[in-house]
DNA sequence: CTAGTTACTTGCGTTTTGCAAGTGTCTCGT
DNA sequence: ACGAGACACTTGCAAAACGCAAGTAACTAG
């Protein structure tokens, strides 16, 4: 895995100067977008990350926290000393992914048989 | 890579009954939302795909073309015999992720440094 | 018959992912 | 003071996905 210390900006190597590309360098996994989702609807340690029914694994959960917060999508903060525990959100231009979230949600309700909007009630609905 | 024959419908392990987990899985990834930005902007074939500045390894677009069919986001069909020649393009399902791609592409240009709107002019405007 | 075009497939080395287990720090109960 | 437990990760390693280059198949045009 990547060895990158926390909260310095990486250069990604551009593949173009499309803004869509571009994005989904940052957050185009299978992962990254529903920790954000998680977020929005109210989560932010570390353990409740790992509750979410898809089942993260650590490494990967603790990767993308990593990933996310060096692109300023997300803020990780201590919540208290003695002993320090870790509290992430989302920044402003985090909680702007709120409408990609939106838009990929009511896509898979229209188009997947069987889909949920929420796990969490009134996360992110409109 | 995966032997799948075209156009079965491939039931997916479903990770949880999220929607945006669901839609994630069958296009969270760094190229198929790619590949249905070029087909709103009007590209067809195998080989305009190609063209685009991204570079998609001809492997890998091969084989998602095989995915979105299956998922029916596109349509495959031979627009000339002899010798036969393929055309591609978005069905409805796969139109509607144009709502998925605005939102990217905004999310980009508000908050990634020098990305551009579009390739194509007109392509995927509001 | 040779070169060119289009649409792929195959091989193979590299990178990323996923599972399990381990580590470090600190609290609390006895 | 000691052991168990919670939290937040890290490490090792096998499996899957990716990416590059080269090869194949079905034609057409010269």
């Amino acid at each position: 895995m990547k060895k990158a210390n926390r909260a310095t900006k990486p250069e990604l190597p551009r593949r173009s100067p499309c803004a869509v590309a571009n994005t989904l360098d940052r957050i185009g996994d299978k992962w990254s977008l529903l920790l954000v989702r998680d977020m929005l609807a109210g989560k932010t340690t570390y353990g409740q990350f790992l509750e979410s029914p898809e089942g993260i694994p650590t490494n990967i959960l603790a990767d993308r926290l990593k990933r996310l917060e060096q692109f300023g999508i997300i803020a990780r903060s201590a919540y208290q000393e003695r002993p320090v525990r870790y509290a992430y959100a989302l920044t402003e231009s985090g909680r702007q992914l709120g409408r990609v979230l939106r838009a990929l949600a009511d896509w898979g309700l229209e188009n997947i048989a069987g889909t949920k909007k929420e796990l969490v009630p009134g996360s992110f609905v409109r």
